[in-house]
DNA sequence: CAGTGAGCGAGCTTCCGCTTGACTT
């Protein structure tokens, strides 16, 4: 009886469903073997080596040192199967780089002769079974791009690290990833902290046709007036912005200008708008409405979905794909058609393509399994019923018509002043009966029938003055978009590379948004002076180039590693300062110094050391005289936690031994010398 | 003389990406 390996255990069980008695399917549960993580996982006879720590004989063509990290029992598994199939096994781990690995280190691992790769898009039966009828050898150049990707990862994350080590003090960690996604908040931080905000003034006014509407100021004599886009983030008008710009008297004088004087219509302008549905779901995109719309964190969200794709109600949660399989569509067509009547339809389905460059597409979108159950038939409650419900919207809605409708922009003039209106008006609701994301622009509003010439006397004028704002901060959800839209990192990291950061403690939550912190600020701006090359995205998008290159077989392995490796990053490592940094605060008369990763704070006036729950925003005027005579305190708003969301799921996660929380991670950098727990290390097999 | 504490030295920390349960409190 023919073996059939496939990753996952829930596909596994999915398949054998499918296929009958004729076949055994197992599954691997990802990797099998990898570089030794610890000095307990490297075997006896290499212990010597000097380089078995790091897994690898750079002098010997880059050659890794594999060794099991499978599950206990898996192995031995798999390995009897193998021998009851008499060595009929097929390959099934997922069809991208990391699936061909796989497939290969079984075939080692089992001793296959001539193993058979098979891969399939979608788990139906008519998918596998065409996929079982033209297996393939595995393909070693795609082996080769995957192999080279983890030597380099290893190489760089193993190599800086210690620099850290030496410069900052502590266990810190540098990579490709971590370091690269760091330095994206870290120049969200900076361009936050030295934003200075610029004023202009709003002035609206009440039209009083019947109904009456809103209209505010556009421009004076033909001068449009200032707002927050005329200006740069330093507080400046842009270069060539010619614009009115109000003071309180000024605006006090516009506003009595305004009072009780008539306004006419001069322009009124309709244009139509169409509005498509968004595109089911892809892990990142979840993350995303999961946050906005649901308020609950990257770890809470994959936990639910994790939940509900183990009971069956979704597909694979780790997915950089929009795409729904043909049995996808029918079924959410035939749900719009049950809601909403086969009119909410359009005539043929939509197919959705990532626009994501470094996109493997190696699953369908997250989309409802199975039977598309209604929410309220699932019997689900709490964040998996609102979570469940947010994907089958979603899904659903994708399938539906788009939403019509028209755009009015309304022209008035009075006296010397320009004001202007708009309004939206939809037409024909189409998905957004079910799934609606917009965003409520502040000026929208339900416009009365107006004809050109009109006139309708100002009342109510309002004038207020407005800031700009700095660019916001991220939050976990946009976050996890900004590393997919970064390149960096993968469907199944960005979880982990965020809870990697926030152990790290180089980034905090705060009011449901990423804050770095100032170890993280210090960590980042060290490595942009240091080795500038790790920081930057491009550094992964080249990276990719390159694998792709390999895997097409264009380039070597070894010439691609010799280049990364030996002429650039090793270098750069050799000739970094290994000597404790001083980090200029951004936008403050400040400096940081760290060492043994505490950072103080150093001011013409003195210095301090910086307590754990201090954000870099909080350093101003009057925290920073505070903090040098030590009486500062933290406000209660300030109060660091992980998260705004729910206590019973948030407590025992935080006493897990493989969950590091920043709350944690502060008390073991508090005792540096304290064996900190690491999450990973303990399910390996030695 | 026993207990304490300062000072010294050795050993350790670390990557990314693929997959889920098995631990303890």
């Amino acid at each position: 009886m023919p073996l059939l390996i496939v990753e996952s255990p829930k596909k596994a069980k999915q398949i054998a469903s499918y296929l009958g008695r004729d076949w055994t399917v197992k599954a691997c549960f990802g990797h099998v073997r990898d570089l030794p993580a610890t000095k307990a996982d490297i075997p006896e006879k290499y212990r010597d080596q000097a380089w078995a720590r790091l897994g690898i004989n750079v002098d010997a063509g880059y050659a890794p040192l594999y060794v099991s990290r499978a599950r206990t029992g898996v192995l031995t598994d798999l390995r009897a199967a193998t021998k009851a199939a008499g060595g009929d096994v097929y390959l099934a781990s997922d069809p991208d780089r990391e699936g061909e690995s796989i497939a290969w280190h079984l075939s080692v691992v089992l001793g296959l002769k001539d193993a058979r790769r098979v891969t399939y898009q979608e788990v139906t039966k008519t998918a596998i079974q065409k996929a079982l009828q033209n297996p393939r050898p595995i393909n070693l150049a795609l082996v080769a791009a995957q192999e080279s990707r983890r030597i380099l990862d290893r190489l760089a994350g193993y190599g800086v690290s210690p620099l850290l080590w030496d410069a900052i003090g502590g266990p810190q960690s540098a990579g490709r990833v971590q370091s690269a996604a760091l330095m994206l908040l870290a120049q969200r931080e900076q361009s936050r902290l030295s934003f200075i905000p610029s004023a202009y003034w709003r002035v609206t006014a009440s039209v009083g046709t019947t109904p009456p509407f809103q209209a505010s100021v556009q421009a004076i004599r033909s001068l449009p007036l200032a707002t927050a886009a005329s200006f740069t983030a330093q507080g400046q008008l842009k270069e060539g912005v010619e614009v009115a710009q109000l003071d309180a008297q000024k605006a006090e004088g516009l506003r009595g200008y305004l009072e009780g004087r008539d306004a006419e219509i001069t322009s009124i302008e309709v244009s139509p708008i169409t509005r498509r549905p968004p595109p089911p779901f892809t892990t990142s995109s979840l993350q995303q409405a999961a946050g906005a719309r649901l308020h609950l964190g990257v770890e809470t969200v994959t936990r639910a979905a994790q939940s509900l794709y183990e009971q069956g109600l979704i597909t694979y949660i780790r997915t950089d794909s929009p795409a729904l399989s043909d049995e996808a569509l029918q079924l959410a067509r035939a749900a719009v058609a049950e809601r909403f009547g086969e009119d909410a339809l359009p005539p043929n389905p939509r197919q959705y393509a990532t626009r994501n460059a470094n996109a493997q597409e190696a699953h369908e979108a997250i989309r409802p399994a199975g039977a598309f159950l209604a929410p309220e038939a699932t019997g689900l409650n709490g964040d998996e019923l609102a979570l469940y419900t947010l994907i089958y919207t979603r899904t659903v809605a994708s399938q539906m018509q788009d939403a019509l409708g028209e755009k009015t922009t309304i022209t008035l003039q009075a006296g010397v002043v320009t004001l202007g209106a708009t309004g939206t008006r939809l037409t024909q609701r189409g998905f957004t009966a079910l799934y609606d994301d917009d965003q409520k622009d502040e000026d929208d509003q339900a416009l009365p029938a107006l004809t050109t010439g009109q006139r309708a006397p100002l009342s109510k004028v309002k004038a207020e003055e407005k800031k700009s704002s700095a660019p916001a901060r991220f939050s976990e959800g946009s976050f996890v978009q900004l590393m997919e839209k970064a390149g960096i990192g993968r469907p199944s990291t960005y979880a982990s590379t965020l809870k990697t950061l926030l152990g790290r403690n180089y980034v905090a939550i705060r009011a449901r948004k990423l804050h770095v912190t100032p170890l993280g600020l210090c960590v980042a701006l060290y490595l942009l002076q240091q080795l500038p090359q790790l920081v930057d995205a491009r550094f992964t998008a080249q990276m990719e180039q390159d694998l792709d290159a390999i895997a097409n077989g264009e380039l070597k392995r070894l010439d691609y590693l010799d280049r990364v490796w030996r002429d650039a990053l090793k270098p750069a490592i050799a000739g970094a300062q290994r000597t404790s940094p001083r980090i200029k605060v951004p936008g403050r008369e400040a400096v940081f110094e760290v060492r043994d990763g505490q950072v103080t704070l150093r001011t013409a006036d003195g210095a301090a050391l910086l307590p754990a729950e201090l954000l870099p925003e909080d350093l101003d005027e009057r925290s920073i005289p505070a903090l040098l005579a030590g009486t500062w305190k933290p406000s209660v708003k300030s109060t660091r936690r992980t998260d705004g969301e729910t206590a019973p799921s948030a407590a025992p996660a935080a006493k897990r031994k493989s969950s590091i929380t920043p709350r944690k991670k502060r008390e073991s950098t508090a005792s540096p010398r304290k064996k900190a727990s690491t999450s990973g290390t303990s399910r390996r097999k030695a």
